[in-house]
RNA sequence: GGUCGAUUAGCUCAGUGGUAGAGCACUGCAUUGACAUUGCAGGGGUCACUAGUUCGAACCUAGUAUCGACCA
């Protein structure tokens, strides 16, 4: 006999040693089975499980199992993203925290190394975290990003791509993050609605020049006309004014027409050595949009930069590579000469030119940003080139208000390092870039094609839209955790590109010193090649030849562009034009219950451990306290956690938390998660395993081979059908990734089918004399719950195996069972119909009873009159159990019911409960009356829907066919039901 | 500003043209035999609003309102 009840702490890590011991996860090679592979999204071997993989690998796993026990020869490829600038981050922060060298002075080779011991002691806790939720990974063929082998297919790719041009190193505009120093990539960034503020400044009009600035209302009226010798300029960033190359207006801006072409001065610096830029026009500025022009820093913002481009403007760099205002250069009086003369058309330009100048005087060389913004600002205010307005909080209505600068608080977006938390700077440097337009363009016809699809679907839109306005891909970092970049310079600075060192050194022909790029490769450059680095390309291996391309992969929206487009356009061109996986199932975002996104910082993350192994309610506290980004919001936090988890969380279990994410994965739909709705489907396992114990009470039969068309009794053959009923509704949910469906699909059958009534209809068989039918149903029952193991395995893996595992010696495991229903051949219409029948006259007698208050303990005698010949059968037949789950004290045919009696109507037959008794006369009659009501205004709208001709006429056959037999039946009902009205309302 | 999505029971959500659903919560009853992490029965919805298409609309179309996400 199993325990009371299932301890998933007692079980789970055991169950899952068992299965990994016993290479349950190892893909068969069964060269006749159907490959079936997923790549898992590597997490970073920095990272901790949160909900997010959690529900996502918890798809996968129901995935890999269920087509595991359909026969299929299944491989979940594990394995962990070196996650560049995060795991390089860690360690420096260990290192200072232990008093030990910084990176730089440890030198880079001894940092590497530093890194790597951290990876072997501490990196991958993730991974086990996986197993606590079950995963079933194949991980003997766990893969590390930076691995010696995928670093041999990173290095063929680029080398291969540079080949072609598709891989370049130019100056652009990247990400830079000033505290790591690094270029990183749009995913790193995040951006954030920031109190700002926006400047507006006067540029004054080159040597005095004066125009009329007229501005009119919508319907041509002027509402302000005045002589301006200025252009006004606002701007968030006063500092990157000392770069600016141009001012730009729209074309159409009539306000600025007579001064396009013409000369302004920026406002700040030096007068005597004050830059002169010119006005022009482009697409880009919004005239509705503060003063309607804009400065053009092309070096220093993303929109800029284009404008620059489009226009041929100078970019010039203003910062160094700590965010800091450049100190290097000439002596600004020089250098602004020479952008004096680039910007008049006197002398020629090119990027190395524009590179090596230091625009920023000589006064906020050396500043921090901020500091030099600061500085701007007050410079430019002193000498009266601020736009002034009248003071808006002067309320005196006497006096003239003062006039103050005119500075707007908004809120602006900023982008900010997701690592390092820092303020990102666009920033021009020389990186390597891939020419991911021309990789996008068959990967977009992949999807076209449909090759690949993406469930669901309209998450092809985001691909496209991201696809088709690609930018040229910058894989390049100054990092040092990572895979450097394959190419070798020699002294006089040229390169070469090559898969080792020999190789360079053998282009270099000679004897030469080479040096290798400092730089390494962005870790999606790495990842991007998973589908194929992971099963031993360039090698031809079996892994290669079997598994790619994969089934599906599973992932959030939010890597669409990074990680899904990058392997699409990898995938396609190294192997063959063969896409990397069939199927994209994009699923939700896990959120609060209240749809907030879980977050440190707002103290509402529940971690997916917690709700397995459970927490306490002073743990849960401490957990959502620390490290909050806003410290003084902790008593908040901790109040509303108190609040609302009084008592933490109990240990619900792995299955519990697997089934509830599965449940809420509909398409398309974020998933706000409740922590009742898992100690729901916890309860729902307990559910299983009690039915399971009531089993092995009756001497069910575990472990016996059932064919399923072997029963006599009508109850055993029912519920044969329902299980495959039930299924064959998980295949088909699974399949089309519906996995909310599968879920109530199994849900449904084994609460509401298996254990409220096949288990009710069997007790009175079990305590039966009829030993054929006592074995008959032991052995059915016994192999029903096994097979529903099967069924709720892929969702529940643990209480599952458990469960069978106690019921019977087993020389086998649960998780390799065949999928059940995959012979067919359980259905019985006769068994359906005639059980359900029994279902529901059982159930219109409890409705009955409790509506006209009869005690729950009373037996009552029920007779049915006007029964057909099959009805009556069906009272002989189950009898005994009518009886029982109705708390009958007899169940007969009658011809006449007794005067006074309480009657309700099922199919043909009128119910009889002879209890004139217990109830009261008036009481049944207005009970009856109701029920009348209902039933009228039912039959009254199908009548009226019937009558209609162009109903009858225009509506499928079917249809008309299924209401006219639904209004038949309800007039059927309602005339006995009034008879029995009248009978009573008689006496 | 652009794109996408959402609005259905008290709450969290399913439901792609033909009888409005689930879980939780709620109400009444039930405790000696699988299970109170339970059972039986029940109450509760103008499917955001407006107009259209259709024999028929929660569902399709257009618009409005509110909320959200991403991008700029």
């Amino acid at each position: 006999m199993i325990d009371q009840r299932f301890d998933p702490k007692a079980h789970e890590q055991r169950i899952y040693k068992r299965w990994e011991d016993a290479g349950c996860f190892r893909p068969s090679m069964d060269t006749s089975a159907e490959p079936y592979a997923i790549m898992i999204p590597p997490p970073n071997v920095t990272g901790s499980l949160h909900m997010g993989h959690a529900l996502n690998n918890t798809v996968q796993d129901i995935l890999c199992r269920f087509e595991r026990m359909r026969g299929k020869n299944v491989r979940w490829q594990p394995g962990m993203d070196h996650a560049g600038i995060a795991t390089q981050m860690v360690v420096e922060r260990q290192l200072a925290a232990s008093g030990n060298q910084d990176r730089r002075s440890m030198g880079r080779d001894a940092f590497v190394d530093k890194v790597w011991e951290w990876k072997e002691e501490s990196g991958g806790t993730i991974l086990n975290q996986l197993k606590r939720l079950g995963a079933s990974c194949d991980w003997e063929n766990t893969k590390f990003t930076l691995d010696d082998e995928m670093n041999v297919a990173v290095n063929k790719v680029f080398v291969e791509l540079y080949k072609e041009g598709l891989i370049y190193r130019a100056k652009r505009l990247v990400n830079w993050d000033p505290h790591f120093q690094t270029a990183i990539s749009n995913l790193e960034v995040e951006n954030k609605e920031v109190d700002g503020h926006m400047w507006h400044f006067k540029y004054p009009l080159a040597g005095g020049q004066t125009y009329t600035y007229v501005e009119k209302d919508e319907d041509g009226n002027v509402t302000l006309e005045e002589e301006r010798d200025y252009i006004s300029i606002a701007t968030t960033r006063p500092e990157t004014m000392l770069g600016d190359g141009a001012v730009a207006v729209h074309p159409s801006d009539e306000r600025y027409a007579p001064i396009v072409g013409k000369l302004c001065e920026i406002p700040v610096g030096p007068k005597e050595h004050r830059r002169l830029i010119p006005i022009i026009t482009d697409e880009y500025p919004d005239p509705d949009f503060g003063s309607g022009a804009v400065k053009i820093t092309g070096a220093h913002d993303f929109n800029d930069y284009q404008v620059a481009k489009r226009g041929g403007i100078p970019m010039y760099a203003l910062m160094d590579e700590k965010g800091f205002m450049r100190a290097d250069g000439d002596d600004y009086s020089a250098v602004a000469a020479v952008a004096q003369r680039i910007a008049e058309g006197q002398e020629e330009f090119d990027e190395a030119k524009i590179a090596a100048m230091n625009l920023v005087p000589d006064q906020y060389r050396g500043l921090d940003r901020f500091e030099a913004r600061k500085a701007v600002v007050a410079d430019i205010t002193a000498e009266g080139n601020a736009v002034m307005i009248a003071d808006p909080k002067h309320k005196d209505e006497e006096t003239e208000a003062p006039l103050i600068p005119y500075v707007e608080n908004k809120k602006i977006m900023q982008p900010f390092g997701d690592r390092s938390g820092v303020v990102i700077e666009p920033m021009l440097t020389d990186q390597w870039f891939v020419d991911a337009e021309t990789l996008a363009k068959p990967a977009i016809e992949a999807v076209r094609s449909g090759k690949t699809k993406f469930v669901p679907e309209n998450w092809d839109r985001t691909y496209y839209n991201w696809m088709e306005n690609i930018e040229p891909w910058c894989i390049s970092r100054q990092l040092w955790w990572g895979h450097r970049i394959p190419v070798w310079y020699d002294a006089d600075g040229n390169h070469f590109c090559a898969e080792t060192e020999a190789e360079a050194q053998a282009m270099a022909s000679g004897n030469v010193e080479l040096s290798q790029d400092e730089d390494v490769l962005d870790t999606w450059f790495s990842s991007g090649l998973w589908p194929f680095s992971t099963q031993g390309w360039p090698e031809e291996t079996d892994g290669l030849k079997t598994f790619y391309p994969g089934a599906t992969l599973v992932t959030a929206f939010d890597i669409i562009f990074f990680w899904v487009a990058r392997m699409m356009m990898l995938g396609i061109k190294f192997m063959d034009g063969a896409v990397p996986f069939k199927d994209v199932y994009i699923h939700a975002i896990v959120r609060d219950e209240n749809g907030k996104k879980m977050s440190k910082s707002e103290g509402n993350v529940i971690d997916p451990v917690d709700l397995i192994d459970g927490i306490e309610a002073d743990a849960l506290v401490a957990k959502r306290t620390t490290g909050l980004r806003q410290p003084e919001k902790a008593p908040q936090v901790e109040k509303a956690t108190r609040k609302r988890y009084p008592k933490g969380f109990d240990a619900y279990g792995a299955d519990a938390l697997r089934f509830t994410l599965a449940a809420m994965a509909t398409k398309g739909r974020d998933i706000n998660l409740s922590v009742e709705r898992v100690a729901g489907y916890r309860n729902f396992g307990t559910k299983l395993w009690n039915a399971t114990r009531f089993a092995q009470m009756n001497e069910a039969q575990f472990g016996a081979d059932v064919n399923p068309q072997s029963p006599e009794l009508s109850i055993n053959k029912w519920i044969f059908g329902e299980l495959y009923k039930c299924t064959a509704a998980i295949s088909e949910a699974i399949e089309d990734y519906r996995f909310n469906d599968a879920a109530s699909a199994a849900y449904h059958f084994t609460w509401d089918v298996l254990c409220d009534w096949y288990l009710e209809l069997s007790k009175p068989i079990l305590s039966g004399e009829d030993a054929a039918a006592k074995k008959e149903t032991q052995l059915v029952l016994g192999w029903i719950l096994e097979q529903t193991y099967v069924a709720l395995h892929p969702f529940m893996p643990f209480i599952t195996e458990v469960l069978w595992e106690q019921t019977a010696e087993r020389s086998d495991f649960l998780m390799q069972q065949s999928w059940p229903g995959l012979k067919g051949g359980y259905e019985d219409q006769a068994a359906a119909d005639e059980l359900g029948w029994v279902l529901r006259i059982i159930s219109q007698i409890r409705s009955v009873r409790s509506d006209v208050n009869v005690p729950a303990g009373a037996k009552v005698p029920v007779s049915l009159t006007g029964a057909n010949a099959e009805t009556a059968r069906c009272v002989d037949a189950h009898r005994d159990v009518i009886m029982r789950l109705a708390r009958l004290e007899k169940f007969e045919l009658a011809d006449t019911a007794p005067a006074g009696s309480v009657k309700t109507v099922v199919d043909e037959a009128t119910v009889v409960l002879e209890i004139a008794d217990l109830i009261d006369a008036s009481e049944e009659v207005a009970r009856l009356d109701k029920q009348l009501g209902k039933l009228g205004g039912e039959i009254t709208g199908l009548e009226k829907r019937l009558g209609n001709e162009a109903f009858v006429a225009k509506a499928p056959a079917e249809v008309v066919a299924e209401q006219r037999e639904r209004l038949a039946d309800l007039q059927g009902m309602r005339d006995k039901l009034s008879l029995a009205r009248e009978q009573l309302a008689a006496i």
